[in-house]
RNA sequence: CGGAGUGUAGCGCAGUCUGGUAGCGCACUACGUUCGGGACGUAGGUGUCGGAGGUUCAAAUCCUCUCACUCCGACCA
């Protein structure tokens, strides 16, 4: 009988998909609760995946010709309650400030004293902020466009968190740009989704879904909502990202104005766009094994990690001197257009106990270095995403020239499987009956992973969403730009259609 | 906000029914033997038993009230 394989993580992805999820996270030390409800500390590790994203996205900003600012934290009230569907999608999961100042009871309990002529909400998201701003600095067409993104923090009090997938308190960056006319606006929101997509494809190794959301999924007081989707391997959808075309709405509210070449006032188009550090918790689900973390090279706070075998005290300045060359090199070694990130783990632990934090971390490429391989000039190399590591042995000049190219290859590894994975679940379903089958899970009491993408006719009906979210949890993620016109008829309502759409449970 | 559950050492838990000096595993510290894929031995430190009241000679344990967190729903990035 051969042994059930050991994992580092327990339990497996098929065994508890949630909790595998929580464990990931703690074993790869991205991040923690905090003493505060629903808020995570990010920890090093999971901080040096975010500024690598920030990184990559902040280029990708400044390329498209947009620069960033910084806006308060704070949103007077009546701000929020400028657009009306805006303030109903947020209203009730505001965190809201009444008072300025602690006073000591005599008790010496702390109270809060100084109460705010008019509460202050802390940002859920900076729309009506910005476009207060916005309406001061555009007067003529000539100040337009206005291409204005921040990276900041904002807070949603959602019932309900989970580490980087919805924490009541998230980072991200939300882009905000006005224009004079609504095509150039589209184009914006267009443009933007396609920088979203283009990052998550080539950086997060994480193919996604382009498309439209329909009117029930999208953003409180947008014209149009676009996102990307991406499969995790349990099947279900996850929202990377979204861009907005708003309309002249938040203009309207913001009284964002400007003269035209023609001397007649008009209302600006806006558009907003983000990306949260929800991309971690896509990043963990999408790639990610039964034994930890799985980082894509481009994204990696480390690339490799080095780790002398010591025997005694007698070789070990030999060995030290040995792997710190081979760290100097490796530094010297360009990777991604800058030099790779190189760690020298001189932990005092055990060989294997260090390799495995590696592993659970998801660092792509370690190498172990003592006497044996120093006599051959060589390293004992290994990568996370190989079967047991696909160990190798390499003389050294030839490991450190190769180090760029094997990254190249687990990233397009990377991609391919997870290509793969979505491809194999998702299916074209054309009767009402295959679709419960194929959203409903076997075992009821503890349901398996199951399901994945339904591409099927939709006739843009609302009350079919209301009633396959009732029935079984499931919701159109989004109307594919992809996907070709086709005459069918609505896989429940039976009502002619002319698009087949995404339909999946999502997180 | 509805339903369920859990709060005991840094982490994971037992002990609670049946009240009687606070336990186990991992981790941690020291020493020794080991070490090329998650070592072992010996010795050691660690607690307001979530909080506040109450019952009792005696409370982690029984009673009342609270607070926090987790999970499942509803809602949501």
């Amino acid at each position: 009988m051969a042994k059930a394989p050991k994992t580092a993580i327990k339990p497996t992805r098929v065994e508890d998909y949630p909790e595998w999820y929580q464990q990931v996270i703690k074993a790869s030390d991205l991040a923690e609760n905090s003493p505060v409800r629903g808020c995570m500390v990010i920890k090093p590790w999971g901080y040096g995946l975010w500024e690598n994203m920030q990184h990559a996205l902040d280029a990708k900003f400044k390329e498209t010709g947009h620069v960033n600012a910084y806006f308060p934290l704070f949103i007077p009230k009546s701000f929020l309650e400028k657009e009306a569907e805006h303030v109903e999608g947020f209203a009730k999961e505001c965190a809201v400030v009444t008072h300025h100042r602690l006073e000591a009871d005599e008790n010496g309990k702390l109270v809060p004293a100084g109460e705010l002529e008019e509460p202050l909400i802390v940002r859920p998201t900076s729309e009506t902020i910005i476009g207060a701003m916005f309406s001061k600095w555009v007067q003529s067409y000539r100040d337009l466009p206005l291409l204005i993104n921040q990276w900041a923090n904002v807070v949603r009090w959602e019932m309900r968190t989970r580490l980087f997938l919805r924490t009541a308190e998230f980072l991200w960056q939300e882009g905000h740009t006005a224009h004079a006319t609504e095509e150039e606006a589209w184009e914006e929101t267009r443009k933007m989704l396609d920088v979203y997509a283009d990052f998550a494809e080539n950086y997060m190794a994480m193919p996604v879904i382009k498309g439209e959301k329909t009117a029930l999924e999208r953003f409180p007081g947008a014209v149009s909502t676009l996102c990307i989707e991406a499969m995790m391997q349990d099947r279900k959808a996850l929202q990377a990202g979204t861009s907005h075309f708003l309309g002249r709405n938040f203009a309207k509210a913001s009284e964002i104005k400007f003269l035209n070449d023609q001397g007649t006032e008009e209302y600006a188009w806006t558009t907003s766009w983000g990306v949260s550090t929800r991309l971690i918790g896509a990043l963990i689900m999408s790639h990610s094994d039964d034994n930890g973390l799985m980082v894509p090279p481009r994204l990696a706070p480390t690339h490799v990690a080095i780790l002398p075998v010591i025997h005694g005290d007698e070789r070990k300045s030999e060995v030290m001197e040995y792997c710190e060359k081979v760290v100097r090199e490796l530094r010297d070694t360009t990777y991604n257009g800058s030099s790779l990130q190189v760690t020298l783990d001189t932990r005092e632990a055990r060989g294997g106990d260090k390799a495995w934090s590696w592993v659970k971390k998801g660092l792509p490429i370690w190498a172990e270095i003592g006497p044996r391989d120093i006599a051959k000039d060589a390293v004992f190399a290994a990568r996370r995403d190989k079967e047991r590591w696909g160990k190798w042995s390499s003389p050294r000049a030839e490991f450190v020239a190769s180090v760029p190219r094997i990254l190249d290859e687990i990233q397009q590894g990377m991609f391919e499987r997870a290509r793969d994975f979505r491809a194999q679940h998702t299916v074209e379903i054309n009767s009402k009956d295959d679709f419960y089958d194929f959203f409903t899970a076997k075992s009821r009491k503890k349901p398996e992973i199951h399901g994945g993408f339904a591409l099927s006719h939709w006739s843009g009906d609302p009350a079919v969403e209301e009633q396959i979210r009732n029935d079984l949890s499931v919701s159109i993620r989004c109307i594919p730009f992809d996907q070709p016109d086709e005459e069918g008829t609505c896989v429940i309502s039976g009502k002619p259609s002319k698009k087949r759409v995404v339909f999946a449970k999502a997180y």
